[in-house]
DNA sequence: GCATAAGTTTGACGATCGTCGTACAATGAG
DNA sequence: CTCATTGTACGACGATCGTCAAACTTATGC
């Protein structure tokens, strides 16, 4: 059960995007860039049921957005923050900037 | 028939990421990123029937990506560089520079 | 061994998406 | 006026998406 990742230059940017404009997901890689550390699927403040959780990481993982590692029934996500800056640079700085909401006066 | 435009505070990354996200529309983004001027559909070198165009401004206008304006039958479309670049510093310009494909060696 | 915990797999569901063709509206050229 | 051009509106279609529950696998703890 190899779990596909695709290499940094076959990420492919419509993938990118459409893994990223998923709130879910967005909120996803957001936590993982707060906590600098692997984090497992249950450590999440995402409101979706674990199959839901999977299918979401799943997505990130084949788009290269995260990785993956298997850790006893765990399974240990990181970002590909690296990765994803040499083959588009600015684009995960410029999504995790974005502020969730803008603050009105 | 006033075309929705949303106020640049009310730019949602997911939606902005989403219309980004199908080749099509990137396609239509880079080319009106490239040509500084206003563009009718026609004038794209999209392979999409007519509906299928109208569809994709439309998801495009909605997202606040880019402006259309009236002018005789023609709509002519502009990207909304300056206020994307206020509410998502650095989105856009990452995914204009952001290679077509990697080119190797 | 047995029970618990963490994820996966499968199959389902309604919703949305990208695409098209046809019919229609509005403008400009002859 | 008539006709060509440019785009919209309206369904329609198959495909994908986000979601879930139920059954299963795999490792850990007692």
């Amino acid at each position: 059960m190899g779990l596909y990742h695709p290499t940094a230059e076959d990420f492919d940017l419509p993938t990118v995007l459409h893994a990223l404009s998923d709130p879910q997901r967005l909120q996803m890689v957001r936590e993982l860039a707060e906590a600098e550390e692997e984090l497992p699927c249950s450590g999440f403040a995402v409101s979706v049921s674990k199959s839901t959780c999977t299918h979401h990481f799943r997505v990130l993982r084949e788009a290269g957005v995260v990785q993956q590692r298997q850790l006893g029934t765990s399974k240990l996500n990181t970002l590909r923050r690296a990765e994803l800056d040499a083959r588009f640079p600015g684009l995960l700085d410029a999504v995790l900037a974005a502020g969730p909401a803008p603050v009105p006066a």
